[in-house]
DNA sequence: GCATTTATTTTGACTAATCAAAATAACTCT
DNA sequence: AGAGTTATTTTGATTAGTCAAAATAAATGC
């Protein structure tokens, strides 16, 4: 039985791995799971001897197949709770993160299946993050942020890839979240400024940092 | 911080301790807690040293004002938790003290207090069995059990004090449920076996333990 | 190419929770 | 009251997960 320590682990290997099979440095998974790097170079060696990852010594760590499973069947309840809550309880989506973050390890696939079907299998949570199929699939689709789209077309926000509660809720405060049209007016990278504006509303800087956290596509 | 263990160690000792402060002997949470008796002592006097019960030693054990509120508080949490499962998510009310076992543990107040209004602030769950307040109140109503009440009379079910999957399978298939209307057509304590009868469907058998377990009131 | 910096691993220690088995205290029965 | 039984506590180990700090390997800079 994976302990809730294993199911962090795998799945920050596999959020860290971001798509495709890179290795993971341990350095960033320390600091990811917030421990020292020690710890993790003890625990994934124990995880390798479990036939969850493959670790390369001195280089980093990589999901086995069997990890990979167990990884997103966690990250589908994570972001399957989260869109109960939202959706459901109707909490704040930038409060929802940390609550996910003890729930995925206290559900059952039956509960999971149940939740999936009330909510209508939805495909996304409600940061646009994209929820793993009952069957393993992730969608790995690549879309452009506000800090590298074309300027001055019509956009559609599909997701906001950043969880901390500050950078979310005045994401809301500016009404930029999924579903939501924009238009990059100006982008000055000199200044590290971008400038975008939401329909016919006053216009809205933002730092590229923080635009490069917002992803768009084009509004068909 | 309370971990998973300390939350069933102090909802244990209030599930045993039946309503009142007697005193929990150690065999018993030990028993019910599926550890053996040496691991409850030491976790006890832990416990004693945070504050949370009193322990007198080779008599037993009792929650302190600070243990009753925090075992209360995960009670209403596992038996909200068995409402949403049954009234929202339409799991089998057999299945669901498992469930809530887990989730117990990983849910916080917030969640507790949307789940409680979403559900329309029931007062108990799916088993009858009493959810204790948002300030720590706890109905302890004594009932009459089929065992135990009298015969003849028109009752109603309240209640079935106890959570295996297989008497709740029996008493689901037997429609005996909180709600159901039952009168007691024979008791006979020589042989152990009880009779009774739903509307004017056929008559039903149980043994006098699994009389019990069912707790009536009078029907009004 | 060697010295320095950085990342990773190792070592030794600690905490929470548990068990097995021995020790002890408290009942029970005659 | 003493013997035997039962409940509880103690003692010594074990496992999972962690940290601090020392050791080592690899990468970087000049
Ligand atoms: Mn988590
Ligand atoms: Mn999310
Ligand atoms: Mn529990
Ligand atoms: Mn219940």
């Amino acid at each position: 039985m994976a302990t809730i320590a294993v199911e962090n682990y795998l799945k920050h290997v596999l959020l860290l791995a971001e798509e495709g099979d890179e290795l993971v440095p341990m350095g960033a998974l320390a600091e990811s799971l917030e421990v020292v790097p020690g710890t993790v170079t003890t625990m994934i060696k124990a995880l390798a001897d479990e036939g969850l990852v493959d670790h390369l010594p001195r280089q980093g760590v990589r999901l086995t197949a069997a990890g990979r499973r167990m990884a997103l069947n966690v990250l589908r309840k994570h972001r399957l709770v989260e869109t109960f809550l939202v959706n459901v309880l109707k909490m704040d989506w930038s409060r929802v993160h940390g609550e996910a973050e003890q729930l995925e390890h206290a559900i059952s696939d039956e509960v999971l299946d149940r939740l999936d079907a009330l909510l209508g299998h939805p495909t996304v949570d409600p940061h646009g993050d994209p929820i793993p199929s009952r069957h393993g699939k992730l969608s790995s689709q690549v879309y452009a942020t506000l800090a590298t789209c074309v300027t001055g077309r019509s956009l559609r926000i599909v997701r906001v890839t950043e969880q901390s509660e500050e950078f979310l809720r005045f994401a809301e405060e500016n009404g930029l979240q999924p579903g939501t049209a924009v238009k990059v007016t100006d982008r000055n990278l000199t200044a590290g400024l971008v400038t975008l504006r939401k329909g016919s509303a006053r216009p809205i800087a933002l730092s590229v940092s923080a635009a490069g956290k917002i992803l768009v596509e084009p509004e068909k």
